[in-house]
DNA sequence: TTCGTTAGTAAACAATTTGTTCGGAGAATG
DNA sequence: CATTCTCCGAACAAATTGTTTACTAACGAA
């Protein structure tokens, strides 16, 4: 890709992770991105078609990066999951996020974190999925999951409100406690 | 109140919540809004400044409507909450918000549930404030309370998407197990 | 019922914002 | 060097917002 196009999407998702920590993605204009961006107008819309799309492609971004290792070994092997406890997997998907908090911060402890949010989930189900004995026995299997699933997510949500004070090791057997996982 | 603002009110009410339930509430204009409710423009800027402050009033309704009970013992005593077990005290709650579900599933399963899950988890905490030992020992009373408060919400929002097909005893002993509450 | 007050309406308005189109300037690539 | 691609600013139509106008109809107390 040509650099002048990485350059200015850069700029934009920058421009737009600046502007998310202070201002709710409702009240973002476009000629804001552009001013804090420093580009055309006709680059913005070059690169991203409405204000809607560029979350969305920057939430695709986030995640792709974030949890490449993730989606990788699903895609390899099945049961890769069950090699490594789901203690290790989670301060480990910890780290990745500790790492990139710069960039989730608008995203995920602003007032916009609607849509990450519902994304972050659906990842999570695909990890929870490996470790069915996360599941509370004697309960709908779909409410179990989506217990687990939102727990975490917003476990994480509060974690980096707090600026991540708290050990990646730490939240991560915080968590299991509090969802009771057998140890 | 006269009459007529009762009635302009309520129609834009419903016309809010019938359009919520349908697309995002960025992508609601205020001549749809105008329209489903059959007023006139000057009469939606008389009642609300923005769409944002009819959301907000939307909530904060829905919000003394519901949970009347609970701010009002709240109010007159303060360790009233202590005389019902919190088994009980949920699912009272989960009445509640059975009997509005019509005008709570446009806010609360849509795409636009942010301000009023942010409501709702505030008067939760105030809840569950009212009982210490649903917060797990030997964790950070924060996150514990961020826990439960933000995993009822969810279990809650996971439900009315399913229809209420639970009833809401199941609903509040599933979720007592969940966060393993001693019985 | 009458009468002043209040809330309703439609239409027109300026101001913002959106998304597009144009021609020209300047990098990237070969 | 030449071609292709991207960026830029300016100008544009269209949609949306929020306000103002003058007029009508409902309310509620006397």
């Amino acid at each position: 890709m040509d650099r002048r196009q990485q350059k200015s999407r850069q700029a934009i998702f920058s421009a737009f992770t600046h502007l998310l920590e202070q201002k709710h993605f409702n009240h973002i204009t476009v000629q804001e991105i552009i001013d804090e961006a420093n580009v055309g107008r006709t680059t913005f819309y070059s690169h991203f078609e409405t204000k809607d799309i560029l979350l969305k492609e920057m939430c695709s971004d986030m995640f792709a990066h974030i949890f490449s290792h993730e989606l990788h070994s699903e895609a390899s092997h099945d049961f890769s999951a069950s090699s490594q406890g789901l203690g290790e997997k989670l301060t480990h998907l910890l780290y990745h996020l500790k790492d990139n908090r710069s960039n989730l911060r608008g995203l995920l402890t602003g007032d916009s974190s609607e849509l990450f949010l519902q994304y972050f989930k659906e990842v999570l189900a695909q990890v929870f999925k490996s470790y069915p004995d996360c599941l509370t026995i004697g309960i709908p299997p779909e409410l179990a999951l989506n217990h687990v699933v939102s727990s975490f997510a917003e476990a994480v949500r509060w974690w980096m409100q707090a600026g991540c004070s708290l050990t990646p090791e730490e939240l991560a057997s915080y968590y299991l406690l509090l969802i009771a996982y057998p140890s």
